[in-house]
DNA sequence: GCTATAGATGTAATAATATAACATTTGCAA
DNA sequence: TTGCAAATGTTATATTATTACATCTATAGC
């Protein structure tokens, strides 16, 4: 279930006026604790750029963290930013969406997975989704072809529930 | 079927020694056609970007096809090419593979689609699929969240049948 | 507490990918 | 044949990402 008491599966996207500033933390805390059970170092400068990372549910970019990062840390430069983004990554603690060359906070950064990601065109916002059905026909057809499946990239791009509406 | 006799969804990557010449040309032929169809020019520049393109199945990088349409034609710049990849991709031609910032030929150029992607990690060679299964599940799940569905990115990494094979 | 060391960060330069803006040329329709 | 729209030429620059090496810092073993 999300924050604001419905079921994930039917509503991915965060509600306009949902708790952000819970979403944000529950999402910081749970890193917190992934960290201390691995024996992994989030340091402030990891923790900062994760923190920018979940201001909002819009993919960001590397150079508008760059900026953002430079405000507060005039030291920061391009490989600040894409050191801590490998770590995040590679932690399954945020995802990069490809066909945006932008970053979003996982979900659930607490077990490694592999997501999907729809992405409004209109309002910025991503939503992931960890669809069991998309990641089992995605399986099944590789295992049809012999293909020894690795990494999943499914991004879905159109417009998001409330901008449709909004829209009219 | 292929080129090989062989059918389709079972065996999506090329044979290795597959006549990779006639594959080429055949996807010419068809780009030709399509474009007396729908009255566009296929200019020289045009034509020789999407023989490199079909060079290979390996996703081809715009500053390679740069390097190798340059020895042929000195004023060749980023431009030229992304102009070329533009109206290409536009068509349907050429799909772009998100994940890699690379271009690889279509292999059904005459109807509009969305394809997807398996990518060989260890011989680079990618291979389309237009797995009607797979746009399905999409599709459903992106109306049961109420999400108007544009653009499908689709790719997957891991090792093809032949390598796979290849490495015992 | 020291100190060696691995990991993290600083710093400068550059590579790789992509687009903007305006000039010129070309194909084709009126 | 000429005028326009599309294509290409040309220069510059924007955006995204990495390399290479120097320095700092946390901490484990002494």
């Amino acid at each position: 279930m999300t924050h604001d008491g419905r079921n994930d599966v039917l509503r991915p996207f965060p509600d306009q006026r949902h708790d952000h500033d819970a979403c944000r933390s529950e999402a910081l805390a749970q890193v917190v604790a992934a960290c201390a059970e691995r024996g992994l170092r989030l340091t402030p400068l990891r923790r900062r750029v994760l923190e920018l990372i979940w201001s909002s549910h819009t993919p960001v970019k590397a150079y508008d963290l760059l900026d953002r990062l430079r405000r507060e840390h005039a030291a920061a430069a391009p490989p600040t930013v894409y050191r801590a983004l490998e770590f995040l990554v590679e932690q399954g603690f945020i995802h990069r969406i490809e066909s945006l060359n932008a970053y979003i906070g996982c979900s659930e950064p607490e077990q490694a997975h592999q997501g999907q990601f729809l992405i409004c065109d209109s309002c910025g916002d991503a939503a992931e989704l960890s669809d069991p059905d998309i990641a089992a026909v995605l399986r099944r057809k590789a295992e049809m072809l012999g293909f020894q499946l690795d990494v999943c990239t499914v991004e879905l791009k159109g417009r998001c529930a409330r901008c449709e509406t909004a829209a009219g």
